[in-house]
DNA sequence: CGTGCAATTGATCCATTTCAAGGGCCGTGG
DNA sequence: CCACGGCCCTTGAAATGGATCAATTGCACG
């Protein structure tokens, strides 16, 4: 299902939005969708895309390949997600973007968001908010690779489940999780064999109920806790809170 | 030593720049200059920074604290570098930024970035390029999830030799290394015991010479195949190459 | 009804952690 | 001038989390 809502939803996230400007975001989720199956490329490593992808339903994550061929899932695009929204100087892609599932998506030509954004500056700052939350997950998933392997995975679900809330796609305590076990490995850094015991441990302790692809979360306020996951890189909701924050830091010298 | 062209020189390894435009760049590494000393924080989690940070010479490093008392480093700030360009919401910090050595740094109001941008587009254009190799890097760091510990350091060790020599601040095979192994341990999510006895590893194989804070890479192209370190992710010298790259992908469906 | 992928299990191996302690260097203070 | 404490690096031995190898089950699909 196709939800044209998802970007202004997201963005709502960071600012409250007119009814003019998610109208606005709405008409970016018309502009040319395209659909593609489970585990086709939408960019390659090397080439230079010449637009943003907007997510409006299904996975699609970015991995890097090595030499030996092990892979690394460096991260999850979620519907509402914009991929490289950074990439206005056309760089050459380091990694590829693929799709987990079914996808549909849009691809915007640069000039068509600078164009949005010049029009609706609100839109803007809440583009700005979104990269930033795209980097600082980027900076918690680093942080990893000091994390065990229950954190590491439990992280994991704590974040996505929060992401998908953000747009409106879990359900209760649950929401859907489409990788497979050996895809978790991938973006855990861990083998597909740990990932399997690590979650069934999880799932004795009560922590997970994951079946069918179906995540469900009892008590996600434990989960954080045992897993020591803190949602404030998420960024979300803080665009209101005011910019007049002082403290004493850096006693700097004057030079 | 403060060096005021950092910032060009570190521009121009994605765009050619004039004089003039070398020239103001000068200008803004002049504005404010502040000098801290090691170990001092210049940005705290939590707070709301109002300012983009633009390293003139030592290094910094952006770390996480976990709520158990462990660090992880996620990134290492250098001369030319700039902190949270992309933070012009002004939202909260999380995660802090701290001096590993001596520093010299100049603090710009977003406004005086701004400004700059307007007046020279290809100087905005170098900074999206910047921003992007940041977050390049940053995707590089989550790669090393599924990294040996020979690998992950090696592969931190080019990835800053490299970054140094972009500025200028290596010579020869050699450059400086400030950070201690227990250092390089919250870098790398490794212990510290650990780090040295691969840095002891690694330097029995002739890899590395590492000894005073200074770091000498004798074949750089070897330790590079030995760690699997391909540079692409830097994005150094792309900028020229062109837009027009074509290639048939996503073999998507239009709606 | 096979074929293939995802999940699972068992047994063993190894990289990395943990704990504990010693040595070198440097700045400080008696 | 020497003793001291602190930080950094180093070493050893033991413990363990996670990897590896190999095989089995379950299930969807053509």
């Amino acid at each position: 299902m196709t939800n044209e809502d998802v970007l202004a939803t997201r963005l709502s996230n960071f600012t409250k939005l007119s009814d003019e400007e998610c109208q606005a975001l709405r008409m970016l989720a018309r502009d040319r969708v395209r659909r593609v199956g489970a585990r086709v490329d939408l960019v390659r490593e090397g080439e230079r895309p010449r637009s943003v992808f907007l997510i409006l339903s299904g996975w699609a994550y970015r991995y890097k390949t090595m030499e030996d061929g092990r892979r690394q899932i460096v991260s999850f695009l979620l519907p509402g997600d914009l991929c490289d929204l950074n990439n206005f100087v056309l760089a050459e892609m380091d990694h590829t973007i693929s799709a987990l599932t079914a996808l549909h998506f849009v691809e915007l030509p640069h000039e068509r968001v600078a164009q949005i954004c010049e029009e609706f500056p609100r839109i803007a700052r809440a583009l700005w908010w979104h990269m930033l939350s795209a980097i600082s997950t980027q900076r918690q998933w680093t942080v990893s690779l000091s994390r065990s392997a229950h954190e590491r995975i439990g992280h994991l679900f704590c974040e996505l489940f929060l992401r998908l809330q953000t747009v409106g796609l879990t359900r209760g305590n649950m929401c859907d999780l489409p990788p497979t076990q050996t895809e978790l490995a991938e973006a855990t850094g861990l083998t597909p064999v740990h990932v399997n015991r690590t979650l069934q441990e999880m799932r004795a302790e009560g922590l997970i109920v994951l079946k069918d692809r179906i995540l469900e979360i009892p008590d996600l306020a434990r989960l954080q806790h045992a897993v020591l996951f803190t949602p404030n890189y998420l960024h979300l909701g803080q665009a209101e809170a005011g910019t007049s924050v002082e403290k004493d830091v850096a006693p700097a010298v004057e030079i």
